[in-house]
DNA sequence: GTCGAAAGGTAAAACGATAAACCTAATAAA
DNA sequence: TTTATTAGGTTTATCGTTTTACCTTTCGAC
């Protein structure tokens, strides 16, 4: 590989020149200036990030740690971080936890084991020296993930720290179910099911009082009976259909698509048509939602934005040294009307 | 940052026997050893990777290059040369090219467009200094991607290089038609059409190829009109179904699960039912396979497994300097049956 | 004619680790 | 006794850049 030192001599100039030339430093002369691009072309030097890196004492690198890069969350959070960070001349390294696919699908660990995953990728981050980290989460809560005093800079991504030092990008999960809600009642339904995901999980409880809220302004009672909580599951929401739909419901708000498919095969089996006998609605635009049949009613996540938002945090904060102002940034979901929904007349 | 240096002043002594001592080399005190050991400990010492890759002239960094990262194919690819990289100690670092979003959907830019996009991404790998590269490609088809003397050992997943030197691991598209389709005969079928993608993809010609072996096999005329194109999306196979359910076939094979979507919906249309008046089958067993209704018969793409092969290869030019005696590994897809494709009894 | 500033450079040190060569004392072998 | 070997180190150079400090020459102003 060619070296700064080879095209120095090539030109009988100094390494320093060249390398001000490269790095567009004043007080070179034109005629110099001219013939070094020329070889650098000519011999096809590459620039070594290595060498920089260390005497430069900066990576331009950002580090991510996904928890499961496969979760369908999180490839479009990554490709959200990774054109932010592009464009501003930074390159991204991607350390995958494989946290569910390590806990079999049990979404939840425990702290020791967590932090024998964890650890061992954050050091790694640290021996790269790379200049800042984002933390890309399958599902929201609060994460012991960064100690207090952490060294490099750090943002989460849809999850909460618990060290208040490192700021949060997430789901506005109460607006966006206030949202779908409003959109059925609007639709004439009155009689509304829910079915969530585990109970005692924040998107869980947050859509949960985003459901009661919209219920409140219509003035429509909340029945606690009409809200069954699943494991964000096809099976577990197909069981908990079954139940739900013996009462009087005409519609089912399901927290997540999948679970929204667990409703269409309960009713099926009961002979039923959604978008006709029963209105669906589901959470998270997942790429199924568009193949159901009929297309269901959902609530796009913004995956990109939360990436870019979470990047232009960081960067933010490297370049600058400044601190955001908000800590918590809560980004707005999108209504996806399809026709799992139908317009049914008020009582 | 804590430096060897600094460890090396702490102990007395000298920072070569500390980093003889980190990488396990011999001729070391056991005294010394422990006190060393213990000082990195106490004052957090993480080795610096840009340092040590600048002296050793190794980054242990493979790069990836993904066409596009939030292609459904592209994660669990990627997922898979991670996990065995990270094994064997390899770091990883993607580039996405995104070409799909950049061509709007097209699927194929023209040549100067895509090196315009590639070559920057080739460029940086260079001078991060990668010691390898994995080109994770979004759809099987003879890609121009590393030039004909590329100095860096590189690995072609998901797609073919047109350079002879280059391994590439596909999927084996014949096999899995020949399986997919000999399924169908054994359920008794014998009519059956086939939705295929672009008419001059790769994918599509070697499907099809399985397809009329599958037939010949069991001495069933082909028959050229019951084979019908789409765009691997779920409109053009509406589109075609609506033409294809007009004549005699009692089963269609559709090469991608989008496509079987618009099989489904057609036959929605039609008032058939899949799997009673229709036997749908699929390709690709996307995650939307099991939310069909019936749940699709389709065929796995060994996604992950195709990243592992190609870490290998990969890997072992890289560490053993051998090249691998075949230049094309194929892998198997395998079949996952639901409930698409139902038994009819023979003529 | 001298002083100052600017233009256009160069030399040497440094970033943090490791490889290669070298050193010393103790022990073993001849 | 002499020589060789081994254990347990140390010294120095080096990887490819960039930074800091320094050096000329030229030109314009006074």
């Amino acid at each position: 590989m060619v070296t700064l030192k080879e095209i120095a001599k090539e030109c009988n100039v100094s390494p320093t020149t060249v390398s001000n030339i490269l790095n567009g430093k004043p007080k070179v002369g034109d005629d110099t200036k001219q013939k070094v691009l020329e070889t650098v072309d000519k011999m096809g030097y590459k620039p070594n990030y290595i060498a920089q890196g260390l005497r430069r004492q900066k990576t331009r690198t950002i580090g991510i740690i996904a928890e499961d890069i496969v979760q369908f969350t999180t490839p479009e959070i990554v490709e959200g971080i990774m054109s932010n960070c592009e464009e501003k001349g930074y390159r991204t390294v991607v350390k995958n936890l494989r946290l569910y696919a390590r806990w079999q699908d049990t979404w939840y660990g425990n702290e020791s084991s967590y932090h024998s995953i964890l650890d061992p990728a954050l050091q790694e981050l640290e021996s790269i020296r790379v200049d800042g980290i984002i933390y890309v989460a399958g599902h929201a809560r609060i994460i012991n993930c960064f100690p207090q005093d952490f060294p490099i800079p750090a943002v989460m991504a849809y999850a909460f720290s618990n060290n208040p030092d490192i700021p949060s990008v997430v789901i506005d999960d109460q607006s966006a179910a206030w949202e779908i809600v409003s959109y059925l009642i609007s639709k004439g339904h009155t009689k509304i099911g829910v079915i969530g995901g585990m109970k005692n999980n924040i998107h869980t409880q947050q859509r949960l009082l985003g459901y009661q809220k919209a219920l409140f302004e219509n003035q429509i009672l909340y029945n606690p009976n009409w809200v069954r909580y699943a494991e964000w599951e096809k099976e577990g929401a197909v069981r908990e259909a079954r139940e739900l739909f013996k009462t009087e419901v005409t519609a089912v708000f399901c927290m997540a698509d999948r679970m929204a498919g667990g409703a269409y095969a309960c009713l099926d089996e009961m002979g039923l048509r959604v978008g006709v006998d029963m209105a669906v609605a589901g959470f998270d635009n997942q790429n199924i939602a568009e193949f159901f049949m009929p297309g269901l009613t959902t609530m796009a996540l913004p995956l990109k934005e939360i990436g870019d938002r979470a990047a232009n945090i960081l960067l933010q904060k490297i370049q600058g040294g400044e601190e955001p102002e908000e800590k918590l940034v809560c980004i707005p979901c999108t209504l996806i009307e399809r026709q799992s929904v139908h317009q049914i007349k008020k009582e």
